[in-house]
DNA sequence: CCTATTTGACCCGG
DNA sequence: CCGGGTCAAATAGG
């Protein structure tokens, strides 16, 4: 990125987070709105991060996913197990990361998000192994993001951490921290809530598609499934990438149900829960569907018999 | 048992 | 062909 544009991308960035720390202020005052909060949160926090980004003097380079559709009108979207060209659309960045010399802390410390390591690498003229890591729940949220670490050649208490993709997925540490904001008392105003006393989450993207986990509090399997679904109708290309690319990090609408204690490792329990009725979950697709989506004009999709094999 | 990591094989772009 | 990135079977660890 040159210099040039650098200058007025901060003053933006900088305005947008003043802006929201002002919404956020009024949202304080009003009602119980959690929800309009959490998300408040996640908009400052990527301002946050962006303008860090900028400052640190790490790279970042993002491609606008405008330039790489330009036929909307392509219908639906396949998963192929080996497909990956949308990855060149993706975000990517890099930043220096120094791990205290006191500390023998393995590794860079906590990023806040949760990775779970899926290779690792031996690069011709680096002394040490590059590792991959992606995000730990890319089979729940569909999350994309992924990481290489490196460590310095020269100073072996530096790393090298490049990311590649925004997070869409909703960590444990949000969901525990927007529901420690929660008051408690409130009780009255969320009768319609109430449907039930389960634990619920809702989660809700507002271009078309919904992710639903929906778990009871017994480890009764007959419980509803938990079900993720895009729309009946094909999604328009643009609007996936819309999806995607501004992201369920802007525009995905939480609702927290009272009582939430949903975490990830409930995620994993019903989605690996192999009912004894002999039915998959329907989720087990899931991470093709959304992993695999190509936003590429060029790929051409296909039905095969691979798809539910 | 389950989930996470390791690690050689495999894929793919340059 | 080579090397970086990913897969997936084996393994480790709770």
């Amino acid at each position: 990125m040159e210099t040039g544009k650098k200058r007025p991308l901060i003053n933006e960035l900088t305005q947008g987070k003043e802006l929201a720390y002002q919404l956020k202020n009024h949202l304080d005052k009003t009602m119980s709105a959690q929800t309009c909060e959490f998300l408040v949160e996640k908009i400052l926090s990527s301002y946050e991060k962006a303008l860090s980004m900028l400052n640190w003097g790490s790279t970042f380079d993002e491609i606008s996913p405008r330039t790489q559709v330009s036929d909307p009108a392509d219908s639906p979207h396949h998963c192929n197990k080996n497909v990956f060209k949308k990855r060149k659309t993706m975000a990517k960045w890099s930043e220096q990361v120094k791990v205290c010399s006191g500390s023998m802390v393995e590794g860079p410390l906590s990023d806040g998000y949760s990775w779970r390591k899926y290779g690792q690498k031996d690069i011709l003229g680096a002394n040490h192994p590059r590792a991959y890591y992606r995000c730990t729940h890319r089979n729940f949220q569909g999350c994309l993001a992924t990481k290489q670490v490196q460590r310095s050649d020269e100073d072996s208490s530096v790393f090298e951490v490049t990311y590649r993709g925004r997070h869409t997925c909703i960590q444990a540490t949000q969901l525990s921290k927007a529901l420690e904001k929660k008051p408690k008392k409130e009780e009255v105003e969320e009768e319609e809530a109430i449907q039930d006393s389960k634990p619920t989450l809702k989660m809700h993207c507002d271009h078309g598609f919904s992710f639903k986990p929906n778990k009871g509090t017994s480890t009764s399997e007959d419980g509803p499934f938990p079900s993720f679904s895009f729309p009946s109708t094909p999604i328009e290309t643009e609007k996936l990438e819309n999806l995607i690319y501004l992201g369920c990090d802007s525009t995905t609408f939480i609702t927290l149900d009272h009582n939430l204690q949903s975490s990830d490792s409930d995620l994993s329990e019903m989605m690996n829960s192999t009912p004894n009725s002999g039915e998959n979950s329907p989720l087990a697709d899931w991470d093709l569907s959304l992993d695999y989506v190509d936003f590429d004009s060029n790929f051409h999709f296909d039905i095969t018999s691979e798809m539910f094999s």
